[in-house]
RNA sequence: GCCGGGAUAGCUCAGUCGGUAGAGCAACUGAUUCGUAAUUAGUAGGUCGGAGGUUCGAUUCCUCUUCCCGGCACCA
């Protein structure tokens, strides 16, 4: 005699157990269309499970983030459906969910083409429109691996074997085709009809490169054909912003065949780059760093000392001289704890906060690299605050406030925190890591700042709180990190006499804001798709003349511009001037200034922006005031 | 590194079922001196990523290789 109790807090009684489509169909016919699936007493379940007790139900819809990610759920098995009709053979392994849609992992023998893709995505379509039923079946483990082994399904045996006794295993049937899932499903193949398939793949078995590898078929699904759309013209967005396109069209750096992985900074690209040192290095001042600079080759036998040769010299790049083998800096700690060890240290000489623009190499595997974004080559916002135990919670918490505040610099305001932990390869005791870990949870919880657990993902020399930032197409990129590492000190000799004349161990705080500046500017690029704040603009401004009768006019502009401190150019080309404006637009220069007759007869400037819009005309005095107040405002 | 795809003019791309390539934009030269997103005419530009093989002949077919793209694994 189930009485359920629905969201609005109405109650209906049944004389028998109901499931979630029959309380559906008690509400109406409309609703009981559009279920997807029941939310029972805060438990997502499929719509035809039976409800004997009193429970609380809310039906979920694809209006539901839920309901959206069931469609998803259940294209993966029409995929799998459609890709047994097409290729019998072909074996399942897993078909989770994603963020905007799908994907299932398969071995299927043979290479898959994109025109393949289209062929699959057709046979979905054709599946989907027979509207059939999605039959969910709870078996004994015993039955589903008799039904994997059936039909010639290893890894979904496998599956079951890992699944813990006791745990309810359901088989959902789209008619010929048996997959294995914790649900909940769509109760029928009519609500699948916003999906198309994306991209292939290849992908490791469970995930681990020592496991063969399968065919990933990554797909996308949406509760509507407007969703959909929206959803593909979000990627088209997307592809338009790749920095490494618009680098190009602006001339900001290049990557070629004979350094693979490394920048070669064009003049303005390299603007770019300065401009952000030129910001933190006046953070750093005032936080009280001192800036230094460490070679790019050091003997090997540091790395040894340090740990990291043990653990990346596979990724080092290596160079031998007389006998001698160096390693290019992969990392710039161990040089700063070298600087460190010059004269004993006192209690009273620390915390101490060593900087460097810290130049790096590491020999990335060819398959990760990717513009800026993953390189070979790379300067670090590095530094290592060398501080004692009790000085452990101000400087992390001095951090994460100039981390904040420079990440507002340039923009960005939502920022994600992660913490990691205690990787299984590390250096150190358990009593270090449990001090360690400790710390650094307590300075985020002392904060108020919300963030993830990530066991295990840690560096090997210690804990970490790792801070990414969500770009303006809700990207998550992680830059900033904070490392404490009771560790390396030891291992390298840092020491500091205290209080009462005894020698102690430093501890090394690792920090970085930006982390790869590469990197940084790399997704700049893409968070304001080519249009920078003016203060970071490599050219702020460029003066265009009408007729040549102008020219030296603009030269005086230009000149004058430049002693204000206005990084600007001319265009005194003999072309129209529409011309001109829509190049330099389309090149997202901040400002064009035109210069005809009239401006020069009044001492004025045209002023025009790349946004198109035309400020009228101003004085040149009245131009730069504007501008630097903009460039002082960082907007 | 692994799986799949790709590499043709500075850029974007077409093309050759094997007979050494073409467009648009950019560049250069000339004419035009023009008021807020493309004035016009002409010229030049490529050992078709690299090496080897098959062939009378390879940019095209095959092998190897480098790099790039999309993922996976990795990321001190």
């Amino acid at each position: 005699m189930p009485a359920i109790t629905l969201p609005d807090g109405s109650i209906k009684s049944f004389d028998h157990p109901v499931t979630g489509m029959q309380v559906a169909e008690s509400i109406g016919a409309g609703l009981a269309k559009a279920t997807l699936a029941a939310r029972i007493d805060g438990e997502l379940a499929d719509a035809c499970v039976p409800i004997e007790q009193d429970a609380q139900v809310a039906l979920i819809t694809a209006r539901d983030a839920e309901g959206l990610d069931i469609i998803r759920h259940s294209c993966a098995h029409l995929l799998g459906q459609a890709l047994k009709t097409l290729y019998p053979d072909v074996q399942m392994a897993i078909g989770p969910v994603i963020d905007d849609g799908f994907y299932y992992d398969i071995n299927i023998g043979r290479t898959l083409t994109p025109e393949d893709l289209e062929t699959i995505e057709a046979r979905m379509h054709e599946l989907a429109k027979r509207d059939h039923e999605v039959i969910r079946e709870v078996v004994t483990p015993e039955k589903a691996r008799a039904t994997f082994e059936a039909r010639n399904e290893p890894y979904k045996q496998a599956i079951v074997r890992d699944i813990p006794a006791g745990e309810t295993i359901a088989l959902y049937h789209h008619e010929d085709y048996v997959d294995m899932c914790k649900g909940p499903h769509v109760p029928n193949s009519r609500h699948l009809r916003h999906f198309k398939l994306m991209s292939l793949a290849g992908a490791y078995w469970r995930g681990d490169s020592d496991n063969e590898m399968l065919t990933r078929i990554y797909g996308t699904a949406w509760a509507s054909e407007k969703d959909l759309k929206a959803h593909l013209a979000f990627l088209e967005e997307a592809k338009k912003r790749d920095h490494r396109l618009i680098a190009r069209k602006q001339d900001l750096f290049h990557i070629q065949e004979e350094s693979p992985g490394m920048i070669f900074w064009h003049d303005r690209g390299w603007q770019i780059y300065l401009q952000i040192t030129d910001h933190i290095r006046g953070r750093l001042d005032r936080e009280g760093y001192q800036e230094v600079h460490t070679p790019s080759l050091i003997d090997l036998s540091l790395w040894e000392k340090s740990g990291h040769a043990a653990k990346f010299s596979d990724d080092m790049f290596m160079t031998g001289s007389e006998d001698r083998q160096f390693a290019v800096k992969p990392m710039n700690c161990p040089a700063h704890v070298q600087i460190y060890n010059r004269g004993l240290k006192s209690y009273r000489d620390l915390p101490l906060r060593m900087a460097e623009f810290g130049s790096c190499h590491r020999n990335e595997a060819s398959g990760t690299l990717h513009g800026l974004m993953r390189v070979r080559g790379f300067t670090q916002d590095d530094a290592h605050i060398f501080c004692t135990e009790r000085q452990i919670g101000a400087e992390v918490a001095k951090f994460i406030d100039l981390l904040y505040e420079v990440y507002a610099d340039f923009g960005f305001t939502d920022v994600l925190i992660k913490l990691s932990t205690r990787p299984e390869q590390r250096v150190g005791s358990d009593e270090i890591w449990d001090k360690s870990e400790a710390a650094l949870q307590a300075c985020l919880e002392d904060k108020n700042l919300a963030f993830d657990l990530q066991p295990g993902e840690g560096a090997f020399y210690g804990p970490k709180i790792e801070f990414s930032l969500r770009d303006c197409l809700n990207r998550v990129w992680q830059l900033g990190t904070m490392q404490l590492d009771f560790s390396m000190p030891e291992r390298l000799g840092a020491e500091y006499v205290d209080e009462n004349g005894d020698r102690r161990v430093p501890v090394m705080l690792h920090r970085a804001i930006l982390g790869s500046l590469e990197r940084f500017i790399g997704i700049l690029i893409e968070h304001y798709a080519g249009s920078m704040p003016l203060w970071l603009s490599p050219l702020q401004v460029m003066v265009l003349n009408i007729t040549d009768a102008q020219a030296d006019y603009a030269r005086e502009v230009v000149e004058k511009l430049r002693n204000a401190g206005i990084r600007v150019d001319t265009d005194l080309r003999n072309e129209k001037i529409g011309y001109k404006i829509r190049e330099h637009t389309m090149l997202r220069v901040p400002y064009l200034l035109v210069v005809g007759d009239r401006e020069r007869e009044a001492g004025a400037v045209a002023v025009r922006t790349r946004e198109g819009e035309d400020l009228g005309s101003l004085t040149l005095p009245e131009f730069i005031e504007r501008a630097k107040q903009q460039i002082a405002e960082r907007n």
